[in-house]
DNA sequence: GAGCACTGC
């Protein structure tokens, strides 16, 4: 076992910009080198060196006399939350307009914002404010830093395309390559042609930085045709600034690894028997192989006796039940090793503290979208080396720690994919499109992406718009109705089924199913649970199916005065429910803003068995009703559903029984009737 | 009789 491991031999990462296109370029040392002690940072080009305490100076500088693009180029540097700072202290918020700056997670910016009025000493919600859905922390003609996700700034731009509200925009983590911050960094590109004068801080990881600028650099071309006035002055300015994360020693696997469970359960008892105290982070990809390798750790720690035991295993997912996440945050007791086994909601959403190892499998489920069938797979697949960089920090934050890799060097120098697949080309576009087009952009295939998506996602997003009436013939925005859902923060589908609501009298019922359609899952479930939960979910179904259902638990739900004992008797989820009343009071304050009528159909609401299986219309696809519908086994001939889950089958989730005539009466331009009586699309 | 990486508006 002691010759399993190999330490890693690859240099040192960091320091790999250039300015061979004019920009300025600043490095900085890292803070544990010897230089960086001191404080030094060169700019490269003007062969000066510059105090790490400068950094102020620098930004300042580059601000006021060169860049209207600025690349920030870091390595959890935690130096971003200082940019903000310096810019309002410059008096950067001119003309009264604001400082945006992004995040793409509602955690993040609550935790950033609050850090940031806090170095500055002020009140949160005042000078400094933020801005999240659901949550507006900010005071007007007083808040001057503004911290907002992305998605957020979005929205804003539906009322105000050129963001003028704002004099610099600040767009933090924008390596992760979200959608939302691509259509961001594609829209603030276009913007910057028209307010030359908006200034532009992108913050990402140090390996993606070069290309950021190269996107952010008009093309040489453009440049020479066009007048100077439209476009940037200069040329996106890059500044590097490395982490202050303390070393971690990476081992590789001298082999490759045939079972990665087995391996990192293997691998978690060799540094409890060998290493010093600290606990341990396993990377594992989803739940099954989350509780195996739980199980596993327990099972050999009773079995391997004294010098195993002291170890605490926990499990970490999103789904697991709250109570349960929350124990991976307790400290393990004098003498005892936590150990975390985790998705990736470790390696950017939750931060743990005290962790000195890393396990990495090098895969995690990612989402893949076929436009061809329309659906939507997750996938077990290999990490990025970016991902693999981000994993093994997690072990430097408290001091130097270790990373163990299960997979070999060979490996991950030549066949690991630098950098990840940007979301946007993993995903469904009926979203995208539809508030590109609301933000005036027609030539949606023209479209300036950091990552282009496919044109095949492009096209069948175009086409289900077309379908739901959302779009007319010229690919334009139908009026009202696809104004009206651009509007309405839901998927398109969802938000076409409000607004025909609104005609057909019963918009109160369907803004209560949208508002449960958007949330994970309003049941509870888990291992030993299942008979008592389907019991309870009994007592709710409707014969219609599950929309009906997700009705009578909302009126159960509101009649209880919102208990969280009713939810923990019926086998409901309290956290999902709130969630749920949150969003049908946004759903119904944006409804009664773009004119749909609210209203209640009272009690107005209204099979044949085969084998289970079901042929899509659309594609003549085989599917299966999920066994978590109340309608699994009941099997009426036509249903519609909510989405599919793929699996060893095609499974639909949230079942509705329909007459198919509804087809024709909703979607006239798209259903045809053939004379044998079948529907034909 | 099955299953859910993770965000976000």
């Amino acid at each position: 076992m002691s010759q399993f491991w190999k330490p890693g031999t690859e240099r040192p990462q960091g320091r790999v910009v250039d300015d061979e296109e004019g920009g300025l370029l600043f490095l900085f040392g890292s803070h544990h080198s010897s230089s960086a002690r001191h404080g030094y940072a060169s700019i490269e080009k003007q062969r000066q060196r510059l105090p790490v305490s400068k950094y102020r100076t620098a930004i300042l500088y580059l601000v006021e006399t060169h860049a209207t693009t600025i690349i920030v180029g870091e390595t959890g540097s935690g130096k971003t939350t200082q940019i903000p700072q310096y810019l309002k202290e410059a008096g950067w918020a001119t003309g009264g307009r604001l400082i945006a700056c992004t995040q793409p997670r509602r955690l993040a910016v609550q935790a950033v914002a609050s850090r940031v009025a806090e170095e500055m000493g002020v009140k949160l919600g005042e000078e400094v404010g933020y801005t999240i859905r659901f949550e507006d922390v900010t005071k007007p003609d007083v808040t001057v830093l503004k911290f907002l996700t992305d998605g957020v700034l979005l929205r804003e731009m539906m009322d105000d395309p050129l963001l003028t509200k704002y004099s610099v925009i600040m767009v933090d983590e924008a390596h992760e390559r979200s959608i939302s911050t691509d259509i961001l960094l594609g829209l603030l590109k276009k913007i910057q042609r028209r307010r030359p004068e908006l200034r532009l801080i992108i913050s990402s990881a140090t390996i993606e930085a070069k290309s950021m600028s190269d996107f952010f650099r008009m093309r040489k071309k453009r440049r020479e045709t066009e007048n100077k006035d439209d476009g940037p002055q200069v040329e996106p300015a890059i500044l590097s600034v490395e982490g202050r994360g303390f070393n971690v020693q990476i081992n590789y696997a001298e082999e490759p690894v045939q079972d990665y469970v087995q391996a990192a359960v293997s691998t978690t008892l060799l540094i409890h028997e060998r290493e010093p105290a600290g606990d341990v982070l396993v990377f594992l990809t989803g739940q099954d192989d989350i509780d195996a390798a739980v199980q596993l750790l327990t099972d050999q720690v009773q079995t391997t006796g004294k010098h195993s035991s002291g170890l605490i295993v926990l499990p970490l997912y999103s789904g697991l039940p709250r109570a349960d996440q929350e124990l991976v945050f307790s400290q393990a007791p004098r003498g005892k090793r936590k150990v975390v086994i985790s998705t990736n909601i470790a390696e950017t959403s939750l931060t743990l503290e005290g962790i000195v190892y890393v396990v990495d499998s090098g895969f995690s489920k990612q989402r893949f979208y076929n436009p061809i069938s329309d659906i939507e797979n997750l996938v077990v697949a290999p990490i990025s080396r970016a991902s693999a960089r981000q994993r093994a920090g997690r072990a430097g934050r408290v001091r130097p720690g270790k990373c163990y890799r299960l997979y070999t060097e060979e490996y991950f120098l030549n066949h690991m994919p630098n950098a990840g697949i940007p979301e946007i080309q993993r995903s469904n576009m009926v979203s995208c499109v539809i508030q590109l087009k609301a933000l005036g952009i027609d030539n949606i295939l023209g479209f300036d992406w950091p990552a282009s998506p496919s044109s095949e996602a492009m096209i069948r997003a175009l086409e289900v718009l077309y379908s739901l009436g959302i779009l007319d013939d010229d690919a334009k925005l139908t009026s009202p109705t696809g104004f009206q859902v651009a509007e309405i923060p839901l998927d398109p589908m969802v938000s076409k089924m409000i607004i025909a609501s609104s005609q057909l009298g019963c918009s109160e019922e369907i803004i209560t199913i949208a508002a449960v359609l958007s949330v994970q899952s309003i049941w509870i479930s888990g291992r030993g649970i299942q008979k008592e939960s389907d019991e309870a979910k009994l007592r709710f179904a409707a014969a219609e199916g599950d929309h009906v259902t997700f009705l009578n638990v909302y009126k159960g739900f509101h009649q209880s005065g919102k208990s969280s004992q009713w939810c923990h008797k019926n086998y409901v989820n309290y956290h999902a429910m709130r969630k749920v009343l949150e969003v049908r009071e946004q759903l119904k304050r944006i409804a009664k803003r773009i004119g749909l009528v609210l209203k209640s159909c009272e009690s107005d609401m209204q099979a044949y068995s085969h084998d289970g299986m079901y042929k899509t219309l659309r594609g003549s696809q085989e599917v299966y009703i999920h066994p978590s519908s109340v309608l699994f086994r009941v099997n009426p001939k036509w249903v519609i559903y909510h989405s599919l889950v793929s699996t060893d089958r095609q499974y639909m989730r949230n079942v509705l029984t329909i007459d198919p005539s509804c087809l024709l009466d909703a979607a006239p331009h798209f259903y045809k009737l053939q004379q044998s009586n079948h529907l034909l699309f």
